[in-house]
DNA sequence: CACAATTGATGTACGCGGTACATTTATTCC
DNA sequence: GGAATAAATGTACCGCGTACATCAATTGTG
């Protein structure tokens, strides 16, 4: 995003994150995630290894990059979701709006090659942090849509099995091949039955509320 | 559980499991988490450092010995579930067993006190390794008995949301203060309505698939 | 009782991730 | 030609986790 076109002020930037990314995808895919160092990254991209945590802050999150890029979103594309619609139904619309610019080209190379680069691990120890950050952002939506409390087991359940629903998504949209369709037809199958299904308990729990 | 009354053959143990458990809660209490490094906690248990690595693996895991201790028992109690119930009834009854002997007074420190032990981040990214791993176990249970493959989104919809009402139950089952019941009765009230939902949307996939 | 076998505890050394911070280099604005 | 700004570097450090060799205490056996 800080692609500023207009020169700003002090020292310009000499290397990217994207030259430490392929500096370091090369690197996973000849020996691994794990017998990677940072420094070996840094050495590859001709940068100090100071520098790459100027650009990322953790070693892992050169597997996220593209995902953090877009999750980002996931707020906003919320708050815009009308205000009549089923909770649920309007968490699968976000959703969607969030993955929309994600082609069939773009697909992280941690996904695909999980057994190559030996980063089943790391994505599941790194990428749960970003799990939670997102279910509680689902979690604050669906309370306040709702009027349960973002604690509420029920909100809770739901937040969680968005967001397995679109992981699996993901996954399925990685291990199919280069025959794959876009992200957004994935997500879309997986989100349906069960903001559906969701929806059905959050209006019976509005029901009882009522009493 | 090698708890062996009878004596066995080589140097007995000095120290225990429980022995740096008491030391490490007393450091957290005092000085964070964070700020308690493994040495710290050594030091105040008498022992060597290195010691600690024959009992925990990590740092983390002294947050999570009860947990570890009990969801184990999580697969087998998952196989001793009659073969008619529907899928996600049996992983009710599973968990139920699972959580069947924690009293009310066996509530984790780590749980309790977040605020006060900053915990939290550290729950958060060493739980979700354990949140992964009994993702995983529901998965193959739910594929085998809906016939889904396990990578399916609705599988996995599923396996997360009843985690994440169990992690919804544990949460308000924590918070509650010392007139909290039994942390089954919490488990049970989340996972009723998720399981009801999910196993009423298996068996309209079911007849999907008859066709 | 001596001695092997076993098993727990210790010491040492090291690699790596991540942080902190001071310093240098390159650029723009005045 | 400077300030001011911002990126890049160097250095030093801490703590986690691992590997491995060594020591210590116990049981069994001849």
């Amino acid at each position: 995003m800080p692609d500023t076109r207009a020169p700003r002020r002090g020292r310009p930037t000499a290397s990217s994150r994207a030259d430490l990314e392929d500096a370091a995808a090369e690197l996973f895919l000849e020996r691994t995630y794990a017998a990677t160092s940072v420094a070996d990254i840094t050495q590859r991209a001709g940068v100090s290894r100071t520098t790459f945590f100027n650009y990322f802050t953790a070693k892992s999150d050169v597997l996220w990059s593209t995902f953090d890029t877009h999750i980002g979103r996931l707020t906003e594309c919320l708050a815009d979701a009308a205000e009549g619609t089923p909770a649920m139904a309007a968490v699968r619309a976000a959703f969607l709006r969030v993955v929309a610019p994600i082609g069939p080209e773009s697909v992280p190379w941690a996904l695909t090659q999980q057994e190559l680069m030996g980063t089943r691990e790391v994505l599941e120890s790194s990428g749960l942090r970003r799990f939670m950050e997102q279910a509680a952002v689902l979690r604050r939506f669906l309370a306040g849509r709702t009027g349960l409390p973002a604690s509420d087991a029920r909100v809770q359940s739901a937040a969680f099995a968005a967001l397995g629903a679109v992981a699996a998504a993901a996954g399925a949209w990685a291990g199919d091949g280069v025959g794959r369709r876009p992200l957004r037809d994935y997500v879309d199958e997986a989100l349906s039955p069960v903001c559906a299904g969701f929806d059905a308990a959050f209006d019976r729990s509005d029901e009882r509320q009522a009493d």
